[in-house]
DNA sequence: TCCGCAAGTTGAACACGTTCAAATCGGAGA
DNA sequence: TCTCCGATTTGAACGTGTTCAACTTGCGGA
């Protein structure tokens, strides 16, 4: 951690100190970078990716153009700043869920609302987004290296919603399950995002309607007759997704 | 069907006549047209997406640039030129496939690696297409009402498939099953770019592992016992995709 | 106090996708 | 044959993301 021998090819040098620790940062470049930051955030919400000029991030945040780039190797890289401003308010509102006392299936179903809520104001700009994400290298995709921080995050709150369940399953798949989860979390944004429907209801109409049909899912998984199908399942999780992977 | 009143707001002068009845075209346009498809597709082949140029396009078309935008409204336009020709030869490589004998899984199997075997030299283009198919109202996307077409041909494919098979199943599950096998498809080509195993070997052996076990549970759908299984299942895809929607 | 140097900053310049007013083409009708 | 007019074609120009050589800043050490 704080390592500073590493070969980051593409990134920004100002990067290097990423991720961890830069809380405490109060530097003049950290200063600036936070400021790109701050501009970007909000002409992106006001404005959208595409009518957010990289020039109009440099004038609001009051530096110039070559001076983002310092800092950001590409408009792209400001992207991922955006959704982690939301996945952590979504990680601020998901806490409480995860202590209260209510069944699996009504905290998957909180867990899942509030996603949808804090992403609600950017229905818009997220679909921008997910074309960025979408493309294999990039580093906002879901399964990049680069983020390979930010799944460990969003896999750990079903972690711990699962560990904290006690509906009886196949132990088999509660070892898997926080992972599977998160893959029809990832199965849900892209419905959302192509969700054309006022507000999104459909998708939060899904939500209601797949939840209980996964705790149903879940909760079968421990009868006899369903061992095959749970243990086949398991075994094609394992080859499209192997436990070793990150 | 082939109705001329319709308000095309975004779309170049000349894709009126777009979809059918362009073959018997020769006239000077469409030779133009098409002049500039053979270069894009080429040249994307070669190149990738963001190395080719609209310059480039036109200039190996013989034509200036800003004719290539006569033609196609902008160079995503042309990417799913580009697409459409892939399509064509994946159908008319499962054609035989359709015809033979074999079982059901047999045949998924071969649909399924027919479709990768004809995108397998354009892994590293297919990563920008999804990226720009991605997002929702990009003509490309394979929700929008532009594609339906192509939606409607890749699930005719797969209707036929499941129209022609012996397999016992649910009668209900049977009627919805090719919309399901053309999601799973969608899926399959995600998971498919972001494969970097060389020659997406662990693509194939995911879906050698998925036809079976997709086809164990069909065969299951029948059984009392998977009853409530299947029926949830079929009204969560209910709301999802309703019958009545494209 | 001053020097050296890394960190930070600048804005002009470049390549690209896209637009558009103007030029050209070619066939239908006089 | 000539004229007209819509279809087609042109290339310069615009706005964008990105790069880069040069400049400025400020701090640690002589």
């Amino acid at each position: 951690m704080g390592s500073v021998t590493h070969t980051d090819n593409g990134s920004s040098p100002a990067a290097e100190q990423a991720a961890r620790g830069r809380a405490a940062d109060t530097s003049r470049g950290e200063q600036t970078r936070q400021a790109i930051v701050a501009s970007a955030i909000r002409l992106f919400g006001e404005a959208g990716y595409e009518k957010t000029t990289m020039r109009a991030i440099a004038a609001d945040a009051g530096v110039s153009v070559g001076n983002a780039y310092y800092y950001f190797p590409a408009k792209e890289a400001l992207v991922s700043e955006f959704y982690l401003e939301l996945q952590r308010e979504h990680l601020a509102r998901v806490e409480p869920i995860l202590g209260s006392g209510t069944s699996f299936g009504d905290r998957l179903t909180a867990i899942l609302r509030e996603g949808i809520e804090v992403w609600a104001p950017h229905h818009a700009f997220a679909g921008r987004f997910i074309g960025i994400a979408a493309v294999p290298g990039s580093p906002v995709s879901p399964f990049s290296d680069a983020s390979s921080e930010a799944r460990e995050l969003a896999t750990s709150i079903f972690h711990r919603l699962v560990d904290s369940t006690e509906t009886k399953m196949d132990p088999q798949l509660r070892a898997r399950l926080p992972q599977l989860l998160w893959l029809a979390q990832l199965g849900l944004v892209v419905y959302w995002v192509h969700d054309t429907t006022p507000g999104q209801r459909r998708t939060r109409a899904v939500v209601d309607l797949a939840v209980p049909y996964l705790e149903y899912l879940v909760g079968a998984s421990r009868m006899k007759i369903f061992k095959p199908l749970t243990t086949r399942g398991l075994t094609l999780l394992e080859a499209v997704w192997p436990r070793a992977a990150g």
